[in-house]
DNA sequence: GTTTCATTTGTAACCGGTTACAAAGTTGCG
DNA sequence: CGCAACTTTGTAACCGGTTACAAATGAAAC
C-alpha cells in the first residue's frame, strides 16, 4: 500500500499538518522538524498525491491547447514545445486537443471537456467566435490565443502577418519582380486565422502597386494537385517570375515538381516560403522567419499570469519576424 | 460560485448520493429521478468536478509520454496523434515529457514526476535500464514501449527494424547495387533504440553478402556537415551507387545538396529513406513505410488494459512495414 | 518576572464527490 | 395477506491532503 500522510506523521512523531507543510510550505516548518519528516517520508517511500492537492485548491494544474486539423505540423509541434517548457516548470501540464473541423470545434465548446479539467485554454491559429468565448468566460476559464489577435482572447501572442508579407513583397519587388503568385493550401474557413491576414496583405500590396500582377492559387493538399498548379504556372501566358508560399511546407515540394517540369529555381522562377522551418536551410529557401517556440513560451507565461490572478500588464504581444535571404530568390531573368 | 453536488441535490429534492449516481452510474437511478436531477443540474450549470472523482478512485486518468530529444519530430508527432486518439476516448489525457539527454532521463526516473501523477508511462524510441524500470515498478506504474522491445517493458509495440532493413537491402541488391552507404544522425547512445537494430542489420547483411561493400556515415545535424558527407561521397575512390538513410528526414536534404554538388538522383546515385514521412511522396523517395499512428493507437490500448488491470493477451506487438518504391532508386549505371 | 510578539505545531473542518451499508418502497407469488 | 426478492434512495464514512484557528513554545522587551 502507498504510504499516506498519516503514516509519515506517525513515524516522524508529528501531526499531519506538519507533514503537509513540510512539502507545500517548507518555510513554515523548523529546520529540525523538516529533516525528521523528510527522513520518515523517504523511508516510507511517501510522495504527495497530486489529486488531493488538486481537490483542495480547485485548480487542475492543467492547460488545454486547441489546434486546427488533426495533424501536428511543424508549427504546432513548435508551439507544444514552447508551451511545455514554461508550463512544466510552473507545475502545469499541457493537454492537446486536435480540432478536426468546424463541427469538432463547435462540439468542443458545447461539451467543454475542459470544464473543471483545465485551468486555461490556449488556441493556436484559429479564431474563436463570441458565443464560444462566452461559454468559456462563464466557465471562468481564461482563453489565450497564439497566432490570432481576435478580441475574444484574454491574452494573445502573434506575429504581424501583414507586416511580414509586406516585407516579403517589398523584397521581391526590389529584385524586380512584377508578376508574383501566392500559393496556399485550402483550409476550413474559420479554422485558420493567420491565412486571411497574409492573403489580404498580398492582395492589398498588389492592388496598390502600379504595374503589379498578382495571382492567388489555393491548392488542395496532395502531390497531384500541386502538379496541376505547376502545370498552370508553366503554361500561364505570362508566367509569374516569383512564387510566394504561405508556408515553407508548401514551397519545399515545389523544388522537386518544378524540376520535373523543367523549371529551375531560381533561374526560371524565384520561390519564397514563410516560417523558416525544418528543411528551409537545406534547400536554400528564402523565407520569413518566425520563432513559434518563443511565442508559445510567451503565451504560456501570459496564461499562467491569468490563471493565478495576475492580470498581465500587456496581454497582447507581437513577436518579431525577419527576412532570411537564401538562394531560391534572384532578380527575374531578362 | 460553481454549483456543487449538494446544490443540485437540494434543488432536485434528493440526496447527494443520488445525484452522484445519476452521473457515474445512471443505471442505478430510476428514470424519473434521473430526469429530475439532470434538470436541476442543467439549471445550475453543474458539472462533475474531475478532481474529486480522481481523489476517490486513486487514478489520475493521465498517461505520460517520454521521448528523446527536445524536438517533436515527424515520428513523435505521429505518436502523439495516435496515442491521443485512443486515450482521449477512454477518458485519459496525454502529457508529454521531452527527455533531452541521458542526464535528463536519469533525473526523470530519480524524481519520477509521474508518481501519483500519471497512471502509466509510455516510452518512445529509447531503452530503459533495469534500474529505471524497477523505479517505476515500485511506484506501480505500468511501462509501455513504442519502437523498443526491451524486456523492461510491461508491453510494447514496435516494428521489426532488422526485417525492414533486410527488405530494403534486398531490394537495392536485386537492382544490382554492391556498394551501399548507410547514413544516420549521431545520437546520444542510449536514447535511440531503433538506431542500433537498423545499423546492426545493415552491417550483418553487408558482411554476409560476398562482394558487398558497405560504408556507414554518422553525421551531426546541420547543413554544413551534410555537405561534408557529400564531399566524401563524391570523392570516394569507389563511390557508393546507393544511399540508405536511417530516416526520410536525412534523405530529403540530400536531394538538394547532391544536386548542388553535381550528382543526379537516381542517375548517379540511388537514395532510399525510411518512414515514408511528410515529403517522401513529393520528392519521389523510395522508402520503408511504417504507420506510427496505428502503432501508437495500439500502444494506447495496451496501456489502458494494463492500467485497468486487464493483462493483455499478447503484450508485445509488431507493426508491419512495407517497401514503397518511387523514383529515387534505379539500377546502378554501367 | 511579566508582558508582548513571532515562530512552530496541533486540532479539526473542509475540498467535492463516491460508495458501503441500511432502510424504504415495489413487485411477485403462494 | 404475508413474506421473499429486487429496486431505489438515503446516511455517513471516506479518499488524502490543506489550512483556518487555536495553542504552545521561545525570544525579546520592560
Amino acid at each position: 500500500m502507498k504510504a499516506s500522510i498519516e503514516d509519515v506523521a506517525r513515524r516522524a512523531g508529528v501531526s499531519t499538518a506538519t507533514v503537509s507543510r513540510t512539502f507545500s510550505k517548507p518555510h513554515l516548518v523548523s529546520e529540525h522538524t523538516r529533516r525528521k519528516v523528510q527522513e520518515a517520508a523517504d523511508e516510507l517511500g511517501f510522495f504527495v498525491s497530486r489529486s488531493a492537492a488538486i481537490l483542495k485548491s480547485g485548480r487542475m494544474y492543467r492547460v488545454a491547447l486547441l489546434f486546427g486539423g488533426t495533424q501536428i505540423d511543424w508549427f504546432t509541434a513548435r508551439i507544444i514545445e514552447g508551451l511545455n517548457s514554461v508550463l512544466r516548470d510552473a507545475g502545469y501540464d499541457l493537454v492537446v486537443y486536435p480540432i478536426g473541423d468546424d463541427e469538432a470545434r463547435q462540439a468542443f465548446f458545447d461539451d467543454l471537456p475542459v470544464r473543471g479539467n483545465a485551468d486555461a485554454v490556449i488556441v493556436s491559429s484559429f479564431d474563436v467566435g463570441e458565443r464560444q468565448r462566452q461559454r468559456l468566460e462563464q466557465a471562468k476559464v481564461p482563453l489565450v490565443g497564439i497566432n490570432s489577435n481576435s478580441p475574444a482572447f484574454s491574452a494573445s501572442v502573434g506575429i504581424d502577418d501583414s507586416q511580414a508579407v509586406t516585407t516579403a513583397m517589398h523584397y521581391l519587388m526590389n529584385l524586380g519582380h512584377r508578376n508574383i503568385a501566392y500559393v496556399y493550401e485550402k483550409f476550413s474557413n474559420s479554422l485558420q486565422y493567420s491565412s486571411h491576414a497574409r492573403i489580404d496583405a498580398f492582395e492589398r500590396i498588389c492592388g496598390q502597386t502600379p504595374g503589379m500582377q498578382g495571382t492567388i492559387y489555393d491548392i488542395d493538399p496532395g502531390v497531384e494537385v500541386r502538379g496541376a498548379v505547376i502545370g498552370a504556372l508553366v503554361n500561364a501566358a505570362e508566367r509569374p517570375t516569383a512564387l510566394l508560399c504561405h508556408q515553407d511546407s508548401i514551397a519545399i515540394p515545389f523544388f522537386f515538381t518544378m524540376q520535373q517540369n523543367g523549371l529551375r529555381i531560381p533561374g526560371d522562377i524565384s520561390v519564397m516560403g514563410f516560417d523558416d522551418s525544418q528543411f528551409a536551410a537545406d534547400v536554400g529557401l528564402t523565407t520569413i522567419r518566425q520563432d513559434p517556440v518563443a511565442s508559445a513560451a510567451e503565451a504560456a507565461r501570459l496564461t499562467i499570469d491569468l490563471i493565478e490572478g495576475r492580470p498581465p500588464e500587456d496581454p497582447h504581444l507581437m513577436s518579431p519576424t525577419s527576412l532570411v535571404i537564401r538562394s531560391s530568390t534572384v532578380a527575374p531573368a531578362g
